[in-house]
DNA sequence: TCCTTTAGCGTACGATCGTTCGTTGGCTGG
DNA sequence: CCAGCCAACGAACGATCGTACGCTAAAGGA
């Protein structure tokens, strides 16, 4: 029982890392049992059962999706002391995450975002419980940079949150759509400037 | 004839219109032409018959969706002077935008974006055209600006593009997946202190 | 060694997808 | 007034959707 428990984890494991490559590319909502089941050689019972259901599915993957870019982005921040210095550390991170993520269409959150901002359920809830996460983390550290005098006090952390995530966004479609390969750069030098004005 | 060909006119326009709402909410690859139908009261083939295939209608959605944006902001500022009073007008008419859209789920031309942007076709040939004119435009108002002495030329006009575009964006999830009101407000008097700066 | 468990397969189901076709009914130009 | 046009309908098609069910075969515990 012991090993057999072992192989399901591992193939639930790989259907969710395909199902994370093609919803990148295609959406959630377009992540089909059939298609994946041929992407992944198996038959489309074996792709679902692990899940339950279509649905099932697609919360795994916007979890996977999640815990990736805490895995890329936020985690390795963590070991970094705080203020200025984890705040720079962070904005590299997130900028190479946003240069060469893990997936191939771009920041998975932000397109997320903007598929499922309007249709209410589980997805969108816990899209929202992780944005609301990410933020707030994202504000705790300028606060924090802020009360050890290592940036102004002069701007409101809430601003700043919105800026950076905006120039992150911003970044992403020059990325993704534009094809602007200065992007990152630009990302960062504006991200820095926003904080150390 | 005449009035036969007007009607059909009205028709074609009514379809869109609804199309429009239904992408806004579910994504342009989620309008699927039964949905339409039932929707608009009629049958399968009268809604696909005047845009000849899916892939047609697809595309009459997006091309209605970037008039419209272009009605709402780009059109309206075009009457003001340049230079900076044209750019303020223009931020107030995009704050003004994304916080009471003519669509339901936020700004249709970010949320193209993120569903296009790794789908290479026709939509996301003509999005890319529309975004890079809406960000050359944008630029050149910058740029204006500069030259006529409103706003300072020691922010690069690219940068700024970036920094506007991002605030949008970020604003854009806060209204539609956040649910914070405040963010117009907040997005405008960003966008203001980023020009005036 | 035998029995139980279970991961995954194959098949089938009803629903819906996009598209095609023939038809119909109300206009229009002559 | 009438013939012709055309917008829109209704039905049907093959394909694919998500889901359910029974089965097979391999693995673990007694």
């Amino acid at each position: 029982m012991r090993r057999s428990a072992e192989a399901a984890q591992l193939t639930r494991e790989r259907i969710v890392a395909t199902g994370v490559t093609k919803a990148s590319t295609d959406g959630l909502s377009a992540l089909t049992i059939g298609t994946l089941a041929e992407a992944l050689g198996m038959s489309k019972a074996g792709v679902v059962g692990p899940f339950g259901s279509r649905a099932g599915l697609q919360f795994a993957v916007l979890t996977k999706a999640t815990e990736m870019f805490i895995a890329a982005v936020v985690a390795p921040s963590m070991k970094v002391d705080s203020g200025l210095p984890r705040l720079r550390v962070l904005i590299d991170l997130w900028c190479g995450y946003l240069d060469s993520s893990p997936f191939p269409n771009g920041c998975f959150i932000t397109a997320a975002s903007c598929e499922l901002d309007g249709r209410p359920g589980e997805l969108r809830s816990f899209l929202l419980a992780t944005v609301t996460r990410w933020r707030a983390f994202l504000r705790e550290q300028i606060v924090i940079a802020q009360e050890a005098g290592d940036i102004t006090t002069m701007l409101d952390a809430d601003d700043l949150v919105t800026a950076l995530t905006g120039i992150a966004m911003s970044a992403n479609q020059e990325i993704q759509l534009l094809a602007d390969a200065t992007a990152p750069a630009r990302a960062r030098r504006l991200m820095l400037a926003a904080i150390t004005r």
